[in-house]
DNA sequence: GAAGCTTTTTGTCACGCGTAAAATTGTTAT
DNA sequence: ATAACAATTTTACGCGTGACAAAAAGCTTC
């Protein structure tokens, strides 16, 4: 069969029998081409499997089409559980979806805007840094390209924000572990880099005080983003000089209490709500490994899918309205305790 | 100021002061123009923030500096870890990384790999999903597009494969358990959904018979990537009706070896190769958390890094080499034995 | 200061498709 | 059958850049 290979629109308009233009707004939208061409159309499609070129798509078009996702660090698996779930509402939506991670440091979350501003896209969904981000590089972004905030709030910043309330986070713990013990001490790090840290810290003390308790930080060294062994240096280091000033730990995030629960355990403590248990220890986020830590940790849910689902939601409708809201809307998604056998 | 927006490598070049070729020939490549234009061309950068349209740019491009990496499913933190090393080599070496994953189905591996393909990348690193893979569908692609293959080699396709000795894994966790008390059954899920995992049966069965000694498989059901799921219940089933065949249980990877764990804790069985403890647990993967189990879990590590670092390095040879290698090379790198804990 | 080389300019074509307007064809209702 | 309307084709232009060739300008070296 003397078929020439087809490259372009053109060949392949010429192979199905229809005018290039036809075929532009069939790729457009099948629907606003009549059946019978649109069948033509889609015989030619299987014998040749032609694509368009996505660039000279986009070079012309107005509607990219495709959403941008970022977070601040792709290997933390609640952030990679987030990027699934946002990614995969965006195929379903019929965008496009590329993903970017900050790898933890500003300098790459500046630098992966500016690669995503230069996709063009309908709109993002930024899980931002926090406090290590660079705020007016963030603010100039948003003013080029509609963007929706995720988990991390940066004030004024994006057309929405959507996220968990970290204050339902710890008073819910810190009511709990008063209410069933003693009052927790707070485990954390000291200089954390990871978004919602600060704010913990916060509402922990707050929580506290609104108990008429006095706060009892327990603090721990470290760099970076990996968690768990910081959680358990800082955790072996504090059973040896017993610096836990109760027997009760609240810690920060789910990954630390993973490290200090391996901790505990090298040290032969017993952990849980019972008699003979040397300690309680709760975390916060629901990871998804803390339903098999040993014991199972105590913990309030981060509800990932609420977040993702509202947030992917809030993008569509800022898609369609052109990009901007009148106004800029804060959606708080509360938390839930999660009881298990650590507190 | 009467500046008038800069949209085009026209206006940029205008408002440098330097002919348009020169000022695409700098972002081609910064080093190719003279000294007193490049600095020219970058006090004019700074001033107007100018960056071509990437679209525009690779529509005429041969080399597009892009390449594409795609895993099975990226919140799995092994592969999460594999992605980001890759994407940091990727960016290191000057090329613009777009991370895709399978999110372990079938039918999302061949259209990320239809939308990989529209971007017409300079390479590809593809981790595959294995045996749910379209075959002939990843077969045409790496026809298209020069493609290394990780972690799971397809025979034949693409032109380079990288990954580990599923057989190095394997014979060293059996070799040492045998060593040093009672041979392993092996545990593992009756339809795995992981790549390497039938590869690990296979070798599992071979170790055991070049020792003499009889194969005995213990098979967890369960369906998709929730694998320390899938291991608890396994585990809790199996400790149930007490049907492991020894004390010493070696699992298909650590993810399951967690979830059995887990299982074991919540028995109040004893974990080690002490005396007074009733079971040996021991993985596959040095997963980032194998570490922080408890007891901390004996494996096999994967070298993440080096399969990372020399699948980039093969990558980037393939590039130079203009896309297809003499002969399809496989490299496979030995795993370590990592004695913690568990066994 | 002139030869010899490199860089830059200028000009032109190509890329693959979007989009608009006008002309034509096909479809449906009357 | 004919009018009225919708879908399609034709025609033509534009998008922002890469690639190339030839001419002009700049720099280095002796």
């Amino acid at each position: 069969m003397g078929e020439l290979t087809i490259r372009t629109m053109e060949d392949f308009a010429a192979a199905s029998g229809v005018s290039r233009p036809t075929v532009s707004k069939y790729f457009h939208d099948p629907g606003s081409v009549r059946k019978s061409t649109r069948e033509r159309i889609e015989a030619a499609l299987e014998q040749y499997d032609y694509r368009p070129n996505i660039y000279a798509m986009n070079q012309n078009r107005q509607l990219t089409k495709s959403v941008g996702i970022m977070v601040p660090y792709l290997a933390d698996p609640v952030f990679a559980e987030i990027a699934r779930t946002l990614e995969r509402r965006c195929i379903e939506a019929g965008f496009h979806a590329t993903l970017f991670s900050s790898h933890g440091e500003r300098k790459l979350e500046s630098e992966a805007l500016n690669d995503l501003r230069s996709l063009r896209p309908s709109g993002v969904l930024l899980a931002p840094l926090g406090r290590s981000s660079d705020r007016d590089h963030i603010a100039r972004f948003c003013e080029e390209v509609p963007t929706v905030l995720l988990d991390r709030n940066i004030a004024g910043i994006g057309e929405a924000f959507v996220g968990s309330d970290n204050k339902s986070f710890v008073s819910q713990s810190v009511d709990y572990l008063t209410r069933t013990g003693e009052p927790p001490c707070f485990f954390e790090m000291r200089n954390p880099g990871n978004p919602n840290s600060l704010a913990r810290h916060r509402c922990y003390i707050e929580a506290m005080e609104s108990h008429g308790l006095e706060p009892m930080l327990v603090q721990v060294e470290g760099e970076g983003w990996n968690l768990e062994e910081i959680g358990y240096q800082g955790g072996m280091r504090a059973l040896q000089d017993r610096s836990f000033p109760t027997d009760t730990v609240l810690c920060s995030n789910d990954r630390l209490a993973i490290g200090l629960l391996a901790a505990c355990y090298e040290k032969g403590l017993r952990i849980g709500r019972g008699s003979g248990c040397a300690l309680r220890v709760a975390g916060h986020d629901d990871h998804p490994y803390s339903r098999f830590t040993c014991p199972s940790l105590t913990t309030v849910a981060h509800e990932y899918d609420l977040v993702s689902d509202c947030g992917a939601e809030t993008l569509f409708r800022l898609i369609e309205a052109g990009g901007r809201f009148d106004d800029r809307t804060e959606t708080l998604f509360s938390a839930r305790l999660v009881l298990r056998a650590s507190a």
